[in-house]
DNA sequence: GATGAATGAGTATTCATTCAT
DNA sequence: AATGAATGAATACTCATTCAT
């Protein structure tokens, strides 16, 4: 019994001509065709034809959407960006300044790293104009860390043995490299192992011995 | 199109051809602009124009030197990379494995970055085409570090906690990292604070406690 | 109770299909911004998209109205050029053929302009597409011109001094130039120094001293 | 007994194979490809493309000459408008403010039209982009006209009875019509009967009876 | 070796127009 | 009638690379 047809008239309960006037779902798509296209070839080694075709549009289409090119993906970069700072903010707060807390980052992100392969390689990868915005992420995240070290050398909890802008800068990189690397091949190392030695590098890092 | 080059033809015992004195001093102005043009605008901000133009040569000039601007590229690459890698060998070295091998690494590291700026941005810095060089030097230095970080677990000298492919790759995004963002603007710290910070974390990342 | 304005044709009691108040109106709002529009930035410098929004209505809407872009301004000139000729046809015929004629003609041109701005920009402003219909104006215009000249060239009235066609050509362009730039900027003439001028102007060209 | 002679190779003592590059002429012809197309089809009706294929060159090769499409017209109206001031200055000169000025003006002009008609047609075509060049010429011309004759009026040697700005805008666009006009078909006006006919209405118009 | 004019494929972007809803 | 998302042809402009001189 085909359940085809229905033209102008009777719909059947479920709605199978997906419909393919829809904004909102077109965007999607281009947001996920960039986000893969641009974590594979980055910036200059996509097209806008190339996400438009990957989305299944026309090639204006995209631009019923996006600005340019560089706004897909700002846009991609800064809901990544968000999605990031929103895992580690809650794994921080969480373990609210307790020792608990540089195990429970360490987990947030290598699990952001695992569940977002794509968007890890676009923020942390090596492409100058993307990361130019992934570059923000660690900035901001270098700051924070700078500043907390300043604040604890201040408060006497730790020596002054270390300049807290290089120590930052030096976690970050640590953190983006790590992450970055893994991502490439998840097989390379596990989860746990990753998470275990992320840690410890932080704590002998950033705590008195 | 050839791309072949002569192939199964005797080579006269001759070395290569005497490079004309002007020919020589020619490849080597590219490549000074090209190291500039790239640390400033990245390989996709810089045209081939660009950078004869910067030289002071005719267009047409510049493929007489490289074959084309992806050459270019790697022979500054490898240049650097091969400049670097001697200073750290060096510093290594003379240090022959005695702990002070890590402080004489970081003041190498350090001195090189301060005296190849142009060098350490486009090796180090954010342009996907050029890093992917910058990362074969870094991913060399990671596997020389894990290697000798298993040999020395494997003769028991250092627990084995630590896993050591996630760990060199640690260290090699800090010292990248760190070292690209001082370039940047070297009063960022002085060069004693940069060397003694990152000689500190290296032992605390590596050593024993 | 419309008004219609008869024309010869016997219409039906009832009158054109019963145009939706709506459908009027919307047609009648693309036709407005349609002329301010083009009178600003000229056939190129407008979309089609531009004028559906200055209507406040979606891009669609437009074709549902006018077939093209051009056909838009086709209508636009079609109907300035009808409101341009009724008066100048009005004001020669108060005239009937007096001395009188050029006076009347001078300040209906100028008033019509006065009043309407915006299609005086679109018909002898300088847009290529737009001003063939200006154009269309203005040869028509110029044919009159000669005609009447023949004419009382034929009858002895005139000297055959001055060719008729240049001649008409001659008051044409004056007459659009002079207008055309008045429009731009009214306070560059008062309304009385403007019609004197064309008035004497054109006695001196057309008329036998 | 040919001097030539040379370089390595003996060249024949005609030059046949015509130096295929040499920019001057490859510009000459872009110019004059670009020339005849606007006056054809205004700017917006050819590509850079058309230009370049009636050049008999590659697309790239236009841009190696003028940075742009308007670049192209700006030049050509350029080189159009000094050449046109020039003609008309010299005429102007010659007759050394006698009544002869205005007949040797107007045959100044019309020799200029006949010789150039597609620079006229560009010039006082009506083609926005292209006229609003020519526009400057005609901007130009009426300012000096209505300076000549504002000063005139003040010496008493005329009425002050014309609106001298009007005046000259109404001559200039009287100019340009009926040459414009012309151009399109010499064969409407024979040059005599035009340079008399525009003689005569600058005379008419100009000068107190 | 050097020159620099020429090439032409590559790409981003616009916009008139269509059509399913 | 209206909507507005989608289309895709059109086009300007760039730039790596070639090659006759």
């Amino acid at each position: 019994m085909p359940v085809s047809q229905a033209r102008s008239r009777p719909e059947p309960a479920t709605q199978p001509p997906p419909p393919r006037r829809d904004a909102a779902r077109t965007r999607e798509r281009l947001l996920a065709s960039g986000r893969q296209l641009f974590a594979e070839r980055g910036l200059h080694g996509v097209t806008s034809h190339d996400i438009a075709a990957a989305a299944g549009v026309a090639a204006g289409t995209f631009y019923l959407h996006f600005r340019d090119k560089a706004e897909l993906l700002r846009v991609i970069a800064t809901q990544t960006t968000a999605l990031l700072r929103e895992r580690l903010d809650a794994a921080t707060r969480e373990a609210h300044g307790s020792r608990q807390g540089v195990p429970s980052f360490s987990e947030a992100l290598v699990d952001f790293a695992a569940e977002h392969r794509d968007l890890v390689r676009i923020l942390f990868g090596r492409d100058s104009e993307a990361s130019r915005v992934g570059a923000a992420v660690l900035d901001g995240l270098a700051t924070s860390i700078a500043e907390s070290r300043r604040a604890r050398i201040a408060a006497g909890e730790m020596p002054a043995s270390l300049d807290p802008d290089v120590l930052s800068q030096a976690l970050v990189g640590l953190l983006a490299r790590v992450v970055a690397w893994w991502v490439e091949d998840p097989r390379r190392a596990s989860r746990e192992a990753l998470i275990d030695t992320l840690t410890r590098i932080q704590l002998s890092g950033t705590h008195p011995t």
